[in-house]
RNA sequence: GGAAGAUUACCCAAGUCCGGCUGAAGGGGACGGUCUCGAAAACCGUUAGGCGAUUCAUCUCGUGCAAGGGUUCAAAUCCCUUAUCUUCCA
C-alpha cells in the first residue's frame, strides 16, 4: 500500500512514477478525487457526532434534574439520521478507495533503472567462469533421470505435470542443499531459523501483496479461506502482522525452508521439463525487518548472503538489478541472482532479493516505536531467496556433470551427503 | 452435537440486572521523581495505545470495553450474529 499522505501531497510525482509501472492516470485522478470526498465526509460526520455527544450530555443533565428534554431529543433524532446517511456514504467511498489502493504497485527506488521489460535490466556483476565442456553438456532432467534420482513421470502420474519425485541420492542431495543453506544463514549470516505454516489466511496474503491482485497464481483450499504459500515470505513477513516492535529489536532476520506452491497460470509451454518451473518446489527464504534508514544497506547484505551460497557451491552467476517494468508488485528495488545453466547456455534466475520499503508493512500493519521520540513508524521489510533449492539442484547437476553421466558433489555439500563425493550410475 | 457461563486497557479486576455525573473505579506491574554513597523499602507522580480528521507544529475533535451489526437523543450496559475460552451433558 502506498503512503496516502505522499500520494496526496506529491500527486504529480507519484502518478508519474506509477505510470512507469503501468498504472492508468485516470484511475489515479479518480483516486485523488475520492480521497478528497472521503475527508469532506469525515469532517461532516465528526462535526455532527461532536454535537450529538454534547447535546446528549445536556439531555442527561436535564433528566437528572427532572427537566423536560423532549425538544432536544426531537432535534437529535434528525442529527442521528444525518450521521447514519453520511457514514453510509463514507463507507462506500472508503471501500472504493481501498479497492484502488490495494492494487497499486509500490514506487521504485530512485536507483532503479526505468524500463518496460527485462531488456532494460542492468547487469551489476558476474562471478565465476562458466566451465568449458569437452563433451556436450546434458540438461539436468536427463542427468537426473539417467541416474535414477529424479522421477518426473511418476510425479505427473500421482499428482500432475510440474510435480516430481526426488529419489535416493537425489532426495539426499536436495536435503543436503537446503540444510547447507539454512546452516550458512543461521551460523554465519545471523538469521533466526523458523518453520512457518505452509497454509495461510487471506489477511496474510494481503499483507505481503499477493492478494487481491494475484489470486490466480496460487492454490487455494476449497471451502476454506486458506492458501498454500507461494513463498515462505508470506508467513515470515506476516509473523509481525499488526504488531508494534521496539526499535532495539531491529533489524531482525528470519530464514526458513518451505515448499512453495504456484499455479504457474499463464506460463504454459515455458520450462515444461526439469526443475526450473514446478507447482511445488523447496526454497530457503530470507526475510528482514529493518529501520527505514538502513533498509538499502540490508538489501545489499541480503543479496550478498544469497551470493555466498553460490560462491561456496562454486556455481557461476551474475547479479542484475530489475528495471521498473520487470519488478514485482511489492518491490521498491530488486536484485536477481542468475545461475549459469550450461545446457541452456544462459543464466537463469535462482534468487530474487527485494526491499519493499514500507509497502508490505503498511498492508500488514508492522510498525516500530522509536526509542527516543516514542513515535511509531512503519518498518521496512525485505525478502530474498537464499536460494531456490530445486534450481540449485539443477545448476549442480548441470555444472558438475562428467562425461560418463556422473555428477561430482560440490566440496561444501560432501559432509551433508555423509561423505559421498559423487553420484554415478548404478552398475 | 446440546446447555450454561465468560471475554473490560501491559496484567488482574469493578461496572452490565435497572442505558445518561464512567472523559472505564481499584490493584499489580512498568516508567519518572524524592530520599540514598549506591540500592532496597517508603512516599509522590505518570501510564490506552493505536487509528482517523485538522494543523507548519501544538491545541482540539472523532473513534475505542472480544469482532461485526442493530435499537436509542444517548450503549461497556439492551438485542442479534460470529470467534475464542471455561464448565456441564451426550
Amino acid at each position: 500500500m502506498l503512503d496516502m499522505k505522499l500520494f496526496r501531497n506529491e500527486f504529480d510525482a507519484v502518478s508519474k512514477q506509477l505510470g512507469q509501472r503501468g498504472v492508468d492516470k485516470t484511475i489515479l485522478d479518480d483516486f485523488l478525487k475520492k480521497d478528497e470526498r472521503r475527508r469532506e465526509l469525515i469532517q461532516e460526520t465528526e462535526k455532527l457526532k461532536k454535537m450529538r455527544n454534547e447535546v446528549s450530555d445536556q439531555i442527561a443533565l436535564k433528566k437528572r434534574n427532572k427537566e423536560d428534554a423532549q425538544a432536544d431529543i426531537e432535534s437529535m433524532r434528525n442529527v442521528g439520521r444525518k450521521i447514519k446517511a453520511i457514514d453510509a456514504e463514507l463507507e462506500i467511498v472508503e471501500k472504493e478507495i481501498f479497492d484502488i489502493a490495494a492494487v497499486l504497485p509500490n514506487l521504485a527506488h530512485e536507483s532503479v533503472p526505468v524500463g518496460e521489460d527485462e531488456n532494460a535490466n542492468i547487469e551489476m556483476k558476474k562471478w565465476g567462469k562458466p566451465r568449458t565442456f569437452d563433451f556436450e553438456p546434458k540438461p539436468h532432467w536427463e542427468i537426473g533421470e539417467e541416474l535414477g534420482i529424479l522421477d518426473f513421470e511418476r510425479g505427473a502420474k500421482v499428482a500432475h505435470s510440474r510435480f516430481l519425485y526426488y529419489k535416493g541420492l537425489g532426495a539426499r542431495l536436495e536435503r543436503a542443499i537446503y540444510n547447507f543453506m539454512i546452516d550458512l544463514h543461521v551460523d554465519e549470516h545471523g538469521y533466526t531459523e523458523m518453520i512457518p505454516p505452509y497454509l495461510v489466511n487471506d489477511e496474510a496474503m494481503f499483507g505481503t501483496g499477493q492478494f487481491p491482485k494475484f489470486k490466480e497464481d496460487v492454490f487455494q483450499i476449497a471451502n476454506e479461506s486458506l492458501t498454500l504459500i507461494p513463498t515462505a515470505e508470506v508467513p515470515l513477513t506476516n509473523y509481525y502482522q499488526n504488531e508494534i516492535l521496539e526499535e532495539e529489536q531491529l533489524p531482525e532476520y528470519f530464514t526458513a525452508l518451505s515448499p512453495s506452491f504456484r499455479s504457474e497460470a499463464g506460463s504454459a509451454g515455458r520450462d515444461t521439463r526439469g526443475l526450473i518451473r514446478l507447482h511445488q518446489f523447496n526454497k530457503v527464504e530470507m526475510v528482514k525487518f529493518s529501520k527505514p534508514e538502513n533498509s538499502y544497506d540490508e538489501l545489499e547484505k541480503m543479496t550478498a548472503n544469497a551470493e555466498d551460497v553460490l560462491q561456496k557451491l562454486n556455481l557461476p552467476y551474475r547479479v542484475i538489478v530489475l528495471c521498473t517494468g520487470d519488478m514485482g508488485f511489492a518491490a521498491s528495488k530488486t536484485y536477481d541472482l542468475e545461475v549459469w545453466i550450461p545446457a541452456q547456455d544462459t543464466y537463469r534466475e535462482i534468487s530474487s532479493c527485494s526491499n519493499t520499503e514500507a509497502f508490505q508493512a503498511r498492508r500488514a500493519k508492522i510498525r516500530y516505536r522509536q526509542s527516543d521520540s516514542g513515535k511509531v513508524e512503519h518498518v521496512h521489510t525485505l525478502n530474498g531467496s537464499g536460494l531456490a533449492v530445486g534450481r540449485t539442484m539443477a545448476a549442480i547437476l548441470e555444472n558438475c556433470q562428467e562425461a560418463d553421466g556422473s555428477v561430482t558433489i560440490p566440496e561444501a555439500l560432501v559432509s551433508y551427503m555423509g561423505g559421498i563425493t559423487q553420484i554415478s550410475k548404478k552398475k
